[in-house]
DNA sequence: CTCTTGACGCCGG
DNA sequence: TCCGGCGCCAAGA
């Protein structure tokens, strides 16, 4: 069984690269599927071995992209087709928001 | 061993 | 809608 830090660390990277194009998943949304953690430790996780992994998929509950890294996640949005709010600043949750299965809502 | 910080989340003003 | 504060968990100094 999961004992290993080293294997959330995994598992939260995996699932990342899960995440399609066009949706996004928050730190609590991700912490919260795989029932472990917090979403303290996904925000660890994601800075030190999300280089790896789109991690422009992952933001805050808010919608915001991670700070200094905020040019850089727009940019992907609009190459992706992110659906972004009248700000154009945040990613609007509302719809972009994936659950971790295929097509959930509706 | 203790204190502070951090790619967070939620509530109140 | 924006700002500030508190709570939660783990790593670093």
């Amino acid at each position: 069984m999961p004992a290993d830090p080293d294997d959330f660390a995994e598992l939260v990277l995996e699932l990342v690269e899960r995440i399609p194009p066009g949706s996004v998943m928050s730190y609590g949304d991700i912490a919260d599927y795989l029932a472990q953690g917090g979403p303290r430790q996904v925000g660890r996780v994601m800075s030190a071995q999300g280089g790896g992994v789109p991690w422009w998929r992952v933001i805050r509950a808010d919608g915001s992209p991670p700070p200094g890294h905020e040019r850089r996640a727009l940019e992907r949005y609009a190459a992706e087709g992110t659906p972004l709010r009248p700000d154009g600043t945040r990613v609007d949750m509302r719809s972009a928001r994936w659950n971790g299965s295929s097509q959930g809502s509706c």
